[in-house]
RNA sequence: GGACCUGUAGUGUAGCGGUUAACACGUCCCCCUGUCACGGGGAAGAUCGAGGGUUCGAAUCCCUUCAGGUCCGCCA
């Protein structure tokens, strides 16, 4: 017989009728009856329900074993009688009466009981993550993301990708997030920095010639935390492709995202491939973000022409056009039965994100006209009325909203809006995991505060014109070959076609103030690398965390993380970061500044 | 760097100016041979995160501070 098991805790059946077994697991749940005692052992397969009689010599030691210590059992199996089958246990119609008991690992009284699915507050489960991970919730949570990896890779390889790792210790790059810096030792007052992702690597890997490669890559960034980002580091299903555009990368991702979603998704429905494409411009406008929430059928539409002309007398937003303002207009279908306060409170909603507000108007039909109605109602012509509800497909019963903004804060208004209208009106289609590409994003755009020009997205996408016409647009007009993709609102990746071109790459970089020379010292390898045969190339990265918790149905990183950081990107149990000693400093050639805590 | 929320026995919550701070789970003791969130009876366990203030009186109100979370900034 096995040293610790013949089975695990989720196998026994009425066929393995008086089969002598050895079973090991924690003590999940005991039913002490007094003279009959039930305990329900568990291990990662699952609960089997072990029973033992006064009459063993092994009753007083169980009757006094506390929950989560793991024992080792040998027993009879017996079929339970039809009244006492567990049909919640697939383990239910048997049960193992205890014959030897060995006790493997005693537990202590618990600072955070395993048994049920309390909520525990963030720290205690941190600090605990032993115990918290053995709850069935986040245990299925940690398995589902190791499902999904097993999923990518497998058909990442069969499509032909080769996996590849990419170094840890590498060189600080310029632009995006901060870095994590490591000291080095024989290089004393240098620097590694951890990759932010493996970027310009997977590019020389095209260079090099591999064709196609992906990596499930780990990326390190030193910025702040949220519930759907962790401080410190996230993985990426980096990849990278030879030879293509980026409808190549669209077919080949998508029937991956498809068929990964279908499996993993519950049943929820996944959009159809082709997904659709969205250009950057057309989603600020009708969606007044870049990742859209398309299970919300609701569409913005830009009304300042028709608020400036003659058909709708609102000085006031006809004041604001002329400083610059647009006017986005947000169609609530079916809503004119609301109370008041559903306008009200929306109008006061946009004042409280520190927009000027929302106006709104109702529309009805009355003997085959559409009539407008509420408070700016009385500035409209019938013939500004018709309009309206033209451009924003709009009818009897329906109301819309306008924002008169700034084109960013309508943008950010609208969006915003768009997506508490359609919660309030019960019109997402939840059960749903709705896919698009955001395409044709500008490569560059203006910093108001720094009053100058910077990246908008990957410094190392292709601009969609040619070298010759580059000096002669409006950078701010120039889009790049860059391209998102989106999921329920969340964006899953960032990808583009690469700038493979040395005068371009300089071209690019000039136009945020890199010089030659510049560029040469801070992308030394990079440049280097176009400069000696480059397979025009391509590729994204999509974000592993944010695809499991789309997957998990959760709302923070944490829930699929084994060993997450907290909000201040300190590991609680291992107590990371910590100080390091003098000596150890010393190699490092550091000197710490210690902080007054006055 | 900023804003907001939370902090009460081991754990989760209630109490939100007025005697011994309540309930549930857990722990300990007693009873119980068919439970599966077992049941019944009893006991222990909390200077209400910390410090200061207001008040005749503070878990409760105010200030400071610490810890955790959420958001903004930052980040793809």
């Amino acid at each position: 017989m096995h040293k610790y098991r013949t089975h695990n805790c989720s196998e026994l059946r009425s066929k393995h009728e008086n089969k002598t077994v050895k079973l090991s697991g924690w003590v999940h749940r005991k039913r002490d009856h007094g003279n009959l005692l039930f305990i329900d052992l568990r291990d990662h397969y699952g609960i089997t329900q072990c029973v033992i009689e006064n009459s063993s010599e092994n009753f007083k030691i169980l009757e006094k074993i506390k929950p989560e210590s793991v024992i080792s059992i040998i027993g009879k199996v017996f079929k339970r009688n039809s009244e006492n089958i567990n049909k919640d246990l697939p383990t239910g119609e048997i049960e193992v009466e205890f014959k030897e008991l060995q006790i493997l690992s005693e537990a202590q009284e618990l600072p955070m009981p395993v048994f049920g699915e309390q909520n525990y507050p963030e720290d205690t489960r941190l600090k605990y993550r032993f115990l918290d991970l053995r709850r069935q919730t986040i245990h299925d949570n940690i398995i589902l993301r190791s499902k999904i990896i097993s999923f990518i890779r497998k058909k990442m390889t069969e499509l032909g990708f080769n996996e590849f790792q990419t170094p840890i210790l590498t060189a600080s790059s310029p632009e995006g997030a901060r870095d994590f810096l490591v000291p080095s030792r024989l290089n004393p007052g240098k620097f590694y920095a951890l990759p932010q992702a493996p970027q310009q690597f997977k590019q020389m890997i095209m260079v090099a010639g591999f064709d196609k490669y992906f990596q499930i890559a780990p990326c390190f960034r030193d910025e702040d935390g949220r519930a759907d980002r962790s401080p410190g580091e996230h993985y990426q299903l980096d990849m990278e492709m030879s030879f293509v555009e980026k409808e190549d990368i669209f077919s080949t991702t998508e029937p991956l995202f498809f068929e990964l979603f279908s499996k993993f998704g519950n049943g929820k429905k996944v959009s159809d491939f082709p997904y659709k494409r969205i250009s950057y411009i057309d989603s600020m406008l009708q969606y007044g973000t870049d990742k859209p929430d398309l299970r919300n059928p609701l569409k913005i539409s830009d009304v300042t022409e028709i608020f400036n002309s003659n058909e709708i007398k609102l000085d006031i937003f006809k004041k604001q056009i002329n400083r610059g303002a647009i006017v986005r207009a947000i169609p609530a279908p079916n809503s004119i039965k609301k109370p008041r306060s559903f306008f009200d409170n929306l109008n006061q909603w946009a004042k409280d994100e520190g927009a000027n507000g929302l106006a709104y108007l109702l529309i009805t039909k009355n003997k085959g006209k559409l009539i407008g109605s509420g408070p700016i109602a009385k500035f409209f012509s019938e013939n500004g009325v018709n309009q309206i509800t033209k451009k924003c497909k709009i009818s009897d019963g329906d109301v819309v909203f306008f924002s008169c903004e700034k084109q960013q804060i309508a943008e950010k208004i609208s969006g915003l809006a768009r997506q508490k209208v359609a919660q309030e009106l019960n019109l997402i289609q939840y059960n749903q995991f709705h896919f698009c590409w955001i395409i044709d994003y500008p490569l560059y755009k203006y910093n108001e505060e720094e009053k100058k020009i910077e990246f908008s997205h990957n410094p190392f996408s292709m601009p969609k014109v040619d070298y010759e016409e580059f000096d002669k647009k409006d950078p701010l007009k120039i889009l790049a070959e860059q391209y998102d993709l989106v999921c329920n609102g969340i964006e899953l990746s960032s990808g583009a076609i690469r700038n493979h071109l040395p005068k371009m790459f300089y071209k690019v970089f000039s136009k945020v103030g890199y010089s030659k020379e510049d560029v040469n010292r801070k992308f030394g390898g990079m440049i280097k690398a176009l400069l000696y045969g480059t397979p025009p190339h391509g590729g994204m990265a999509p974000g592993i965390d944010r695809i499991v918790m789309l997957l998990a149905g959760v709302e923070n990183i944490r829930e699929i993380t084994l060993f997450p950081l907290n909000q201040n990107a300190q590991d609680l149990l291992m107590n990371a970061p910590s100080e390091t000693t003098d000596k150890q400093l010393k190699e490092l050639n550091i000197k710490t500044i210690k902080k007054d805590k006055n």
